[in-house]
DNA sequence: GTCCATGCAAACCTTTTGCACTATA
DNA sequence: TATAGTGCAAAAGGTTTGCATGGAC
């Protein structure tokens, strides 16, 4: 097996995906490798097509339904995220970073998207859950925007709705 | 026009929805109102077959392509919100109840939807619009788990993840 | 050797679009 | 009467599945 793409050492992320796949009973494959190798290798949020083309640019050809599947193994393993930002199409993010738990500002005219850590989402879920009876498992808080850049660019918010939006009637 | 459903008075929600048809110079027909009858006729969150659906009970036959081009414009109105529960379709809300805006509480078990009021979360709006440079428009908010009946009635969360769980390496 | 994964193509599902026809203003 | 909407069916686009072949253990 080779090294697709190797920005950081993925080794040690790819070896815990195969703990879990032994733990599970499921063989540990060529494919399966170097999918995990790939989402591993950067902190960005990826597409499927962004992983195939990543592969592929490494001078891997694997097919898209192994992709998905092993998304899939990768997610229930819990090492990787799955998001979706409206775009019509699935991103995602592995949690082996220092900050494996945060939330995401999204910039609506680049796409591009940014992490944030809130300690207060943390206290409306204990809030929530006590007011609701409510189990918690995950949240997911995204705040859509413009970022600095698209602004300074001269990106503005279109409004289309009424001319005089009632808030309460 | 007949009422399809009239649990509440939709009828001055239906004419904001028309007001905003006339100023954007666009026809106000017997389709675009029914829909728009359909959604602020209930609180709860509708997907395009149940609103199809309530439509049929009521002796209405709409293509599902007028709904959602009548929903494309009432989510444009800013009459209606859109969202995406994760279920691979979406679910229409009208906002205009007396909250407006409000997070959502989604049980993992039994796809019940609630409703709660955080002003925490504008605050955090706030802050990362400090610290990040960022504009936010909007957001969104959603926290998953199990809600009581489901729990008392032994639902559990399922963990298919690593034995071991690390949050960090 | 057994069981499971892979790859391809077809199927699937929600949503969008093209087009002939119809309704609104 | 001009302009835009409707309904149907087909297309689109992301994701899933069936099946014959190939690989892991």
């Amino acid at each position: 097996m080779r090294a697709v793409r190797t920005q950081q050492n993925t080794a040690p992320f790819v070896r815990l995906f195969g703990r879990y796949l032994r733990e599970q009973g499921l063989p540990i494959t060529q494919q399966r490798e170097l999918v995990a190798e790939v989402v591993f290798s950067t902190d960005r949020h990826l597409s499927v097509d962004e992983i195939e083309e990543t592969l592929r640019a490494g001078g891997e050809r694997i097919g898209k339904a192994t992709i998905y599947r092993t998304l899939d193994l990768l997610v229930r393993s819990q090492l990787v995220e799955e998001h979706d930002f409206g775009e019509g199409f699935k991103r995602y993010e592995h949690r082996l970073s220092p900050q494996p738990v945060h939330e995401h500002l999204i910039c609506t005219e680049c796409g591009g998207v940014w992490e944030f850590r809130s300690t207060e989402v943390e206290k409306i879920e204990e809030r929530v859950a006590r007011e609701y009876a409510f189990r918690p498992t995950r949240h997911k808080l995204e705040i859509y925007g413009l970022c600095e850049p698209c602004r300074e660019a001269g990106a503005e918010i279109p409004y289309e709705g009424l001319t005089c939006p009632i808030e309460t009637v």
